[in-house]
DNA sequence: CGGCTTGCCGAAACCGGTTTCGTAAATTAG
DNA sequence: CTAATTTACGAAACCGGTTTCGGCAAGCCG
């Protein structure tokens, strides 16, 4: 366990790294000051400063972050915590969102923790862990939930943490999001505009805020279009595959069932496929779909899914900037944004062939149909 | 977790941690006691090192790793580097696969840091940087390379890391690796075994090692089926869709066209899907195909894609078990670990309902059709 | 009983930084 | 021209650990 392998700078290994003792040296100075000037502190002369600067650039002189740490308590290091409770709906998401985090924050110097929780528990456990361990000096917390206790334990503990996702919580927050509603109530548009009266919605994870705003969204699309709500066309919160494929029997075993759904998730709009595909309908024809997030699975089925699409890795780069400046001060009401989806026109949308009550009609054929037992998704 | 030692509260928000000085006083010895005494040393009578250790319980003290790593020169952190040059089809897997890794390092009390690099240049300088910053004792390398640079820099610097994936480099490497020459070979046989005569075979990105595996396999299969070699059935390299997409147009050109193709990347065989649907091919009928990843897509293709499936989060699990033993001084060819890939049993290999004689006249139809200016595939 | 190990641990140096404190020199004020 | 401020920086403490060094006390041997 001791000493192996701690010699490492031996011989032809790492070259040396410079210390702040030796600029100090070089530059003919001493430790305090080469920091001070460093530093950026007033009480060093311009000339000294350059000098340092000169001697520091000459050794590539970087300081250890960690050295710093010790006596400053900050790390310059992010904090992420991959929650692998949570649905699966979010793995697709990861590479892009990770690779943005990471790469803005190399960008200007900081780094990236990641660790892993398995429980909302264990959760709270490592957020408060990283932070007394000075792990990471601030967090980047994902879907956010309607009363999130991760929000709860940040704030209490004045740490500073951005959300990818809107909070209403009194203490104010740091966000970055993409407007949900504004891509649900196009969705309805598009739709109606495609010649569909009967438009279901089917919600994501009902305990997550995004499912308010883009029920918002639906429900405005509605109004716009001077569609008459009714709650039969709302399924129950589908966020997985299987969930969504439940939610679509749902719908189409109505009377009058939707020509046309809209997904808050792109994974539960792929159950519809399955679903789809038991009833014998086809997608695009007998039942439109139009659905939220941009995963790459929608690309490859068929008809391949028209989806808003979500731009993973700019908001993993505009909230590690954010939560930079947040660390350095910043006020958190100060670092909010919000951008739109970008829609992904494919080929899951179009024109009805027949209205509700021949769809009906259609499906009656195959009535009996219930919702086989789950099939293997491997 | 150690709830009992931060209830100390300092000013607003952020609990002070017990510090090696407060195990001391409390244990009434001296830091130096405490610390050896953590640390195994074997000048410590267990009479004290037991007091000390029940002490440092009570108090929820662990020690602070980067002001151990300022002496050590140790962080207890595992490094990644995500190359975003790479090519696409490591993305989706990259969700599970860190999951693993933080997970198994998180349970070992080690941390991951996480950085990205955008060209093979920024990889080497990034490696560099984060050993000498100290940000990471090892790392883990995804892909290796047939003469991989980054395993040169890190022999050369005698960094510890291991990789996914095998590599013949002379210096001795740990690794955990999955058999794709099985899988490849297994694919074959199982064609054969469908009746399939004329089995072609994509492989995948040239420069990686693994494509030399997974050829490997392919001919083994085609020698215990006793199928005689032809140079013809083998296609160029195809790590994305599009590529492979072009790859099929290739074989499926040949005046006697493969009825059946395995595909070393699951990406590149949904070009296959394309390519199928531009040439009026139904898959699993007039061309079977297997692949291997396991990546989600497969799962919504139609028909699925029968495919050979890695389980990335163990994969993840193991490299860091094995780094952190590598970084504890153990040696490079005692970390070595391989297992066989989990065949998913789809739907896109099935008995051919022609020979290549018929496939290729019932081809001559739609012979005018070249491989048409990519499509946008978004 | 004396000399030599050996076991155990305190004291202090050290790692690479930051920050406080005090003061000589330079500047300004009177 | 002296007194009062500033300015700029050295010296040293400090952060939270690790590691070296040396010495006391007990144990062993003759």
């Amino acid at each position: 366990m001791r000493a192996e392998g701690l010699n490492r700078l031996n011989g032809r290994g790492l070259s040396r790294r410079a210390t702040i003792t030796d600029v100090a040296e070089r530059a003919g100075t001493t430790k305090g000051t080469v920091s001070r000037a460093l530093n950026g502190y007033p009480d060093i002369s311009s000339q000294t400063r350059s000098r340092v600067e000169r001697v520091a650039a000459e050794l590539g002189y970087s300081p250890l972050s960690q050295a710093q740490s010790i006596r400053t308590g900050r790390v310059r290091s992010l904090g992420f915590v991959l929650q692998t409770y949570d649905h699966d709906s979010h793995r697709p998401f990861l590479a892009g969102f990770l690779s943005g985090v990471a790469r803005s924050a190399n960008a200007q110097g900081w780094d990236l923790t990641l660790t892993t929780a398995e429980s909302r528990q264990a959760t709270q456990e490592v957020l408060t862990r990283l932070a007394v361990e000075r792990k990471a000096d601030g967090f980047i917390l994902t879907r956010p939930e309607r009363n999130d206790r991760r929000v709860d334990l940040l704030l209490s503990e004045n740490i500073p943490f951005v959300l990818f996702g809107r909070s209403e919580e009194p203490g104010g927050c740091s966000w970055f999001d993409i407007l949900g509603e504004e891509a649900m109530k196009e969705a309805v548009v598009r739709l109606h505009r495609l010649g569909h009266r009967r438009i279901g919605f089917v919600n994501g994870g009902s305990r997550y805020s995004y499912s308010t705003y883009r029920m918002q969204g639906y429900l405005d699309g509605l109004r716009q279009c001077r569609l008459e709500f009714d709650g039969d066309l709302i399924a129950g919160n589908a966020a997985t595959s299987e969930q969504g494929r439940r939610a679509a029997f749902d719908l189409l075993r109505l009377d009058l069932p939707p020509t046309a759904i809209v997904y808050a998730v792109d994974m539960a709009a792929l159950g519809l496929y399955r679903a789809a595909e038991e009833l014998g309908l086809e997608i695009g024809r007998d039942i439109s779909v139009i659905a939220y997030d941009g995963v790459p699975e929608g690309l490859f089925a068929r008809p391949s899914l028209t989806t808003f699409s979500v731009d993973q890795e700019r908001a993993g780069e505009r909230l590690a900037t954010q939560l930079i400046r947040r660390i350095n001060g910043a006020d958190a009401e100060t670092q909010r944004e919000t951008e739109s989806a970008v829609l992904l026109q494919r080929d899951s949308d179009r024109p009805p062939i027949r209205s509700s009550e021949e769809l009906a009609a259609c499906l009656g054929k195959a009535a009996q149909l219930q919702p086989s037992t789950k099939k293997e998704f491997n």
